[in-house]
DNA sequence: ACATTTATGTAATCTATGTTATATTATTAA
DNA sequence: TTAATAATATAACATAGATTACATAAATGT
């Protein structure tokens, strides 16, 4: 039921959204409010209003970010039971995020937040807390492949989970450089090399 | 000789370090002057005509940056005739720079300017092409390596320089968030387990 | 000694950017 | 129709940070 007062005249989530792309593609020091301000197309108490201050919007950000990386890569991580076949699923999803022709090519949550103030640096702190959590995800999905008896003993699942979390990161930054799909296919591609390594070929 | 009027005080090579340990750290954008003023130990009016204005700063640090990576990770690339040999010492140096108790935990040119406001665009251009070189540089190395028959017709140097030095930058940032050197060390291990498989094993 | 030159510190200034005060408008409830 | 509520735009405000004006100090050259 509608309650009494003027009614937004924008769409929250939609306002929201926009916000997004502008801090995905510019981070969190390199946005101005004028940057949100003219994407949403509302005036600043409008935003203020609806949202908080800036760094209220960026937590919103953060957020509203998480499912894409959570049904794109964490579902292309489980997308398979072979582990070989799901790595390279989720690198597949990396590369078509970090060149995607309808958003910025970069990851928000590797490169949202580097270099702030002082007085930001809990974005900054948010942001490698998603980032642990973003490897305890992959090392979780060694961990399985591991107890499915898939990987040699040499195999480490945190060391695995480093490893490609590592080169993943980098690719937030070479794609931000302006690195093709191809570049960074190729790349992920070298990176299997070094898991095919690591997997039993072995019948048990 | 010395020339009329009282002289400088301080040291310009001495503040120059000063001021790129904490750009170094900090980054462009997440660097005030109020925080060079307190590293180098000198008022403002000072820096200012000892230097001009903090761009031109950043720019004389970026310049005496480049000793280091080029003495060490350069230096290593070349370091060994043998390529894998070559390659792991570098990684070393890499992993020994990100950790290094008497520096910060990351990379000038990797992360010194990541999301700047857009009049300061020209940084960002400049770590970007001093990142290309540094990717050319392997690439030249691993060219070598080629023509010295120490590769497979299966190697391609482009794409292995790209997966090298994406994973390097990878680890600025992971180094940037608290990697040990043990944590950085294995994930270069596994990066060399993809080059050994490029390895030309025969004798010719 | 005195003029000239350059560095220094204090304090002001300029500017970009985040935020809010005020008046107005659009809606609901009675 | 009127009161209450909440959103809006304009324009002002606040603040952090880069930069500079000004008076003073320390050197050189004559």
């Amino acid at each position: 039921m509608a309650t009494a007062g003027r009614p937004r005249s924008f769409d929250k989530d939609d306002a929201l959204k926009k916000a997004m792309y502008v801090f995905w593609e510019k981070g969190y020091e390199g946005t101005t409010m004028a940057d949100l301000i003219q994407s949403i197309g509302m005036k600043a108490p409008s935003i203020y209003a609806a949202f908080g201050n800036k760094d209220a919007i960026f937590k919103e950000v953060v957020q509203s970010y998480l499912p894409i990386v959570v049904n794109g890569q964490l579902k292309a991580l489980n997308s398979s039971p072979k582990i070989y076949d799901a790595v390279e699923a989720t690198l597949k999803a990396c590369v078509s995020l970090y060149t995607g022709k309808d958003n910025p090519h970069t990851c928000l949550v590797m490169t949202g937040a580097i270099n702030t103030a002082p007085e930001h640096t809990e974005h900054v702190e948010t942001l490698r807390a998603l980032r642990e959590d973003y490897k305890g995800a992959w090392k979780k999905r060694f961990e399985m492949a591991e107890a499915d008896q898939q990987l040699t003993d040499e195999a480490n699942p945190n060391e695995l989970a480093e490893y490609f979390t590592t080169l993943i990161q980098g690719m937030t930054i070479k794609a931000k450089d302006g690195a093709s799909d191809d570049s960074l296919s190729s790349t992920s591609r070298l990176a299997l090399k070094t898991l095919s390594q690591f997997i039993n070929h072995k019948q048990t």
